[in-house]
DNA sequence: AGATGGGCCATTTTT
DNA sequence: TGGCCCATCT
């Protein structure tokens, strides 16, 4: 490595095998690391060497992500340190906004009305509903959706999988081929479409891309056939592809990913520089260890290095709750627990709470609702979905796009003009039997040139008429002057179609109980409108480089990039000025939790039928998913499972099998001591300062419970003994319990929070929602808990003796492997572990990569029996043991994390802002009638407030019924405590109506 | 006949 | 939470 590259400060941030990675001369290069390796910041950093060092224009890169917020992260680190001129020149975005980008500006090369619009989930499922009906076939509209779709998805260069059971359903092909037809008509493509034009679109038209130099991939083990495809594709003028993936994070098989896509790279491209990063920056030890045990039961998976940078950190807590309500509760009680005892060094924003599926949040929601925490909820419920969104949005396809039959379908009667469903559909039919559009025909009805045969009373063509047809004919011309001028702006054609249909109105006779927070979504969606006006005049992000003798149209309206960009982002962005700062929990699903990272991260309702989900199809990815949950986690991992589902007792629920066959070894069953020893383990995870003991304990409230027991850890159901009459299964479930019951509470090093769980109060608790008393069992005194902390204190020392000999050995681990970087990554696959070892001599095409499989497969191996590393599931260390201390990373060592890097760490931990796409707190608690408290919400009109915040939580401070609750029958509540009390009970409200 | 309102159901994950 | 079915109202 020359001495140039060793000043370059973009090298500073990365280790050894980054820095590899980033600096490859390699025309293909593939990076594949396990979690926290740093990936997204490796690629970056090769971005920005393409540009500054090698040279290539940045408008010659593209960069596809798998998610917007992947690609919205990535453009702003590039743009931080290349600049936004750079960065906007990069072409950067998911495959879909990339591929729609290309359509609309070359589509006229393979016939194409570049005015298409892009077909929504929703829309599809209508319309194959539709078909299905009209034709009787005999599918299940759903199965033909994912059917349909997985075809698309294929791609070409995809081996056939010559399915032998070709006799499929031959309605599904029927039901496919007037899918495809009713789309045409309606100029629509759907998400699949953008993919698959865009393959054909650079087959045809190589030359739109022949300025390309270099390809990068982010996720890479989730890209499916076609977007394979179009990575060769967009590559094919200079063949030079980076990727970067971890195939253990592949939880998108059932939208046809393909893990295999990895073999075809290096069978496709042989010359391609395969680089592992195995340093994993952001978990504790044991949260890694756990979570190689979840992932190791898989066995015909790669296997691959991970190696944890910071100290052994807490075990991981496996906690039983009664029930989906309790578990809610258990989760604030446990959150508040953990940020109070970590006096200000955590805050909210710290904790995500990851669900496998998003109807999950219900209980969850709740309990935060009740306890007064803020939240933002990400994935689940989208911004655009909600019911007043989408008929704007509807509407604006409409005057965009009059042949979106859909569409007007949906707005025909919304507000409502007395034309019902029948006559709606009976339109629709009469529509595309004579393959013309609903609008003409309605519009030729109304105008008297041609009847519709579908009877339409005087008084409903009267409405018609005026209220639907004029309406769109206006706004059109309205639409109109916005591509040609540019001040008529897209919020003001919003704002006259709100007043035109008198919008507030008709949410209000609508929504009797909700209408005001509906009218707030409403503004809100117009300030996302100004925004992105306000974006797109001054970043044309959009645009494609010119490429000489190539043309491109250019006549993109700002209406048809907007509903684009609902379409695809499906995310509404909040943007960076949003001014309260109020630190937020987050409650995320998995899948949308990908690549982020928190301090403390929840992941409930661990039990079979929720992860793995029922209806899954893949267990593995299931189970990949758990992993992807787990390995979020910095610090502190907290899975949880309530022993009977929210339907009541009808449902008992199984422990997942992911974590059963471990579960009382490799967890904890319940939080941590919060000791010193361990709080120092955390802080030096996360790389921040750990305020004094006395100014933690100076704001712990008195009556505050310091440990993890407020809830019975072995959780007895209190129906088995009230209602013998229960179902069935309750009383098989009784030895089954016994399992996670064993020793009772704590272990050695938590003896000081020993003792027996006393029945009578699980009843109690489930009405205190997190406080306690001091006359209640659970409760520690200060002085007990100064004891333990001494107690632990000494225990330090010995434990820091064990983590010192647990780092020489990962150290030297590190060293020796280096040298075989070169292979591939240290992955171990099942077919090489078959196959006969690779014979020698010539090989090339696909036996090629096969071959470096194999290598790799044995060299690794071999490395592995060298350091006599883990069997199948490797013993974890039983202690969940602080190994805290004076952990010095600062020695120099590789495992060190390099400045820069650091520094980002610490950004990302603390600052990072992590997107909202809904939040819907619970509706306003029973009987609080706070709503009046709420500031007046600004009027209608929206000059340039920008798009704070979708979160319809807002906070004043704690009313004298405020979201703490006290079991009953203890006395009148402590007067002076809520004085000192840190943690004002938040209570949610909704905003009042504006006057 | 067709529009509307109430009650009951189930509900993966995302571009 | 919305979607779907049934009863009632116009």
């Amino acid at each position: 490595m020359s001495a140039a590259q060793v000043e370059n400060p973009i090298l500073k941030s990365l280790n050894a095998a980054q820095r590899r990675a980033v600096t490859s001369n390699a025309p293909t290069v593939a990076i594949l690391a396990g979690p926290g390796s740093g990936k997204t910041h490796t690629l970056t950093s090769r971005v920005v060497w393409l540009v500054e060092q090698t040279g290539y224009k940045p408008s010659d890169i593209v960069v596809a992500t798998f998610t917007v917020k992947a690609a919205r992260e990535m453009k702003e680190r590039i743009g931080k340190i290349l600049g936004s001129e750079c960065e906007r020149k990069i072409v950067l975005g998911t495959f879909h906004s990339i591929a729609r980008r290309y359509l609309s500006a070359y589509g006229q090369h393979i016939g194409l009305d570049p005015k298409f619009g892009i077909a929504d989930d929703g829309d599809s499922r209508a319309i194959i509903q539709r078909i299905c009906k009209r034709h009787n076939f005999n599918i299940d509209p759903g199965f033909a959706r994912a059917w349909i779709s997985k075809n698309k998805a294929k791609g070409h260069s995809t081996e056939p999988v010559s399915n032998k059971k070709q006799p499929e359903n031959p309605s599904l092909n029927e039901c496919y081929r007037e899918y495809q037809e009713h789309l045409e008509r309606s100029n629509l493509l759907d998400y699949d479409d953008l993919l698959v034009r865009c393959v054909e679109l650079l087959r045809t038209y190589p030359a739109c891309v022949s300025n390309i130099q270099s390809v990068l991939i982010d996720e890479y083990q989730d890209t499916n056939g076609i977007q394979y495809d179009l990575m060769k594709l967009f590559a094919q003028a200079r063949q030079r592809i980076t990727i970067v993936g971890d195939p253990d994070q592949s939880i998108y098989g059932w939208r046809s990913a393909e893990i295999r896509n990895l073999y075809r790279l290096l069978r496709d491209y042989p010359e391609t520089d395969e680089i592992s990063l195995e340093e994993n920056y952001r978990s504790s030890q044991s949260i890694l260890d756990v979570s190689l045990t979840v992932i190791q039961q898989d066995k015909k998976r790669y296997q691959k290095v991970l190696l944890p940078v910071h100290t052994r950190g807490t075990k991981p807590v496996l906690r039983m709750l009664k029930s989906s309500a309790a578990e809610g509760d258990w989760i604030v009680s446990e959150i508040r627990r953990a940020i109070t005892m970590f006096g200000n060094m955590l805050s909210y924003e710290d904790v995500a709470i990851l669900l496998r599926s998003a109807s999950l949040s219900r209980n969850i929601e709740s309990a935060l609702g009740k306890a007064g925490l803020a939240y933002r909820m990400i994935g689940g419920h989208k911004f655009y979905e909600r019911k007043e969104i989408k008929v704007l949005l509807d509407y604006l396809r409409v005057i965009y796009q009059p042949e979106n039959n859909d569409a007007i379908a949906r707005i025909i009667n919304v507000p409502r003009r007395g034309i019902g469903d029948t006559t709606i559909k009976r339109l629709v039919e009469e529509a595309e039997q004579h393959k013309m559009s609903l609008w003409s025909l309605l519009r030729k009805h109304c105008q008297g040139s041609r009847k519709a045969a579908t009877k339409i009373l005087p008084k409903m063509e009267q409405r018609l008429n005026t209220e639907l047809i004029r309406l769109i004919v206006n706004l059109q011309s309205q639409a109109q002057q916005i591509t040609d001028n540019t001040q008529q702006s897209l919020v003001s054609l919003i704002e006259k179609l709100l007043s035109q249909l008198d919008f507030k109105k008709h949410l209000e006779s609508e929504y009797l109980e909700d209408h005001e927070q509906r009218w707030q979504n409403v503004q809100e969606f117009l300030s996302l409108a100004n925004d992105f006006v306000r974006d797109s005049a001054n970043v044309d992000e959009e645009l494609l480089p010119e490429i000489e003798n190539v043309d491109q149209a250019k006549d993109d309206s700002i209406l048809g990039r907007f509903l684009a960009n609902v379409a695809l982002a499906s995310d509404a962005q909040k943007n960076d000025d949003g001014v309260e700062k109020r630190p937020l929990i987050t409650i995320s699903t998995i899948h949308a939790a990908k690549g982020l990272e928190w301090p403390i991260v929840f992941v409930p309702a661990v039990y079979a039928g929720s992860i793995p989900h029922s209806r899954a199809e893949d267990l593995d990815e299931e189970r990949r998913l758990l992993y992807v949950a787990m390995t979020r986690a910095q610090a502190l991992l907290y899975l949880s499972c309530p022993l009977y589902g929210s339907q009541g007792m009808g449902t008992k629920v199984e422990l997942s099998p992911f974590v059963s066959p471990f579960a009382s070894t490799a967890f904890a069953k319940h939080g941590a001591s919060f000791n010193r020893p361990i709080l120092e383990g955390v802080a030096k995870i996360l790389g921040r300062e750990l305020p004094s003991e006395k100014a933690i304990f100076d704001k712990i409230p008195s009556m505050f419970a310091l440990e993890d027991n407020l809830f019975p850890v072995d959780p007895i159901d209190t129906r088995d003994a009230e209602d013998s009459g229960g179902p069935e299964g309750l009383r098989s479930k009784g030895p089954k319990r016994q399992r996670f019951n064993c020793q009772g509470y704590g272990n050695e090093e938590e003896a000081a929070e020993e003792r027996p769980w006393q029945k009578e109060y699980s009843t109690t608790m489930e009405q205190a929602s997190s406080f306690t008393m001091a006359s209640l069992p659970g409760f520690v005194s200060a002085g007990t808990h100064q004891n333990a902390l001494t107690a632990a204190a000494a225990a330090a020392a010995e434990a820091e003796k064990a983590a010192a000999a647990n780092r020489k050995v990962i150290k030297s681990g590190t060293t020796r492997r280096r040298p075989d970087q070169t292979s591939l990554l240290g992955f171990v696959t099942t077919l090489s572990a078959k196959k006969p070892p690779a014979p020698a001599g010539g090989l090339s095409g696909p036996d090629m990569s096969m071959a470096r499989y194999q290598l790799a497969a044995s060299r690794s191996a071999a490395r592995l029996a060298a350091e006599e590393k883990a069997p199948e599931l490797p013993k974890l260390p039983d202690a969940s043991g602080p190994s805290l201390g004076k952990h010095k990373l600062a020695s120099g060592n590789v495992l060190n994390r390099p400045n820069g890097m650091k520094q980002e760490n610490e950004e990302s931990g603390s600052k990072k802002r992590y997107h909202c796409f809904s939040s819907s707190p619970p509706r306003q608690d029973e009987d609080e009638p706070v709503k009046d408290e709420q500031t007046p919400v600004e009027s209608a009109s929206i000059p340039d407030r920008p798009a704070s915040s979708f979160h319809k939580t807002t906070f004043v401070s704690a009313t004298a019924r405020g979201g703490v609750r006290r079991p009953v029958g203890l006395g009148p509540p402590p007067g002076l405590d809520r004085l000192r009390r840190p943690f004002k009970p938040l209570t949610i409200t909704r905003p009042t109506k504006p006057q």
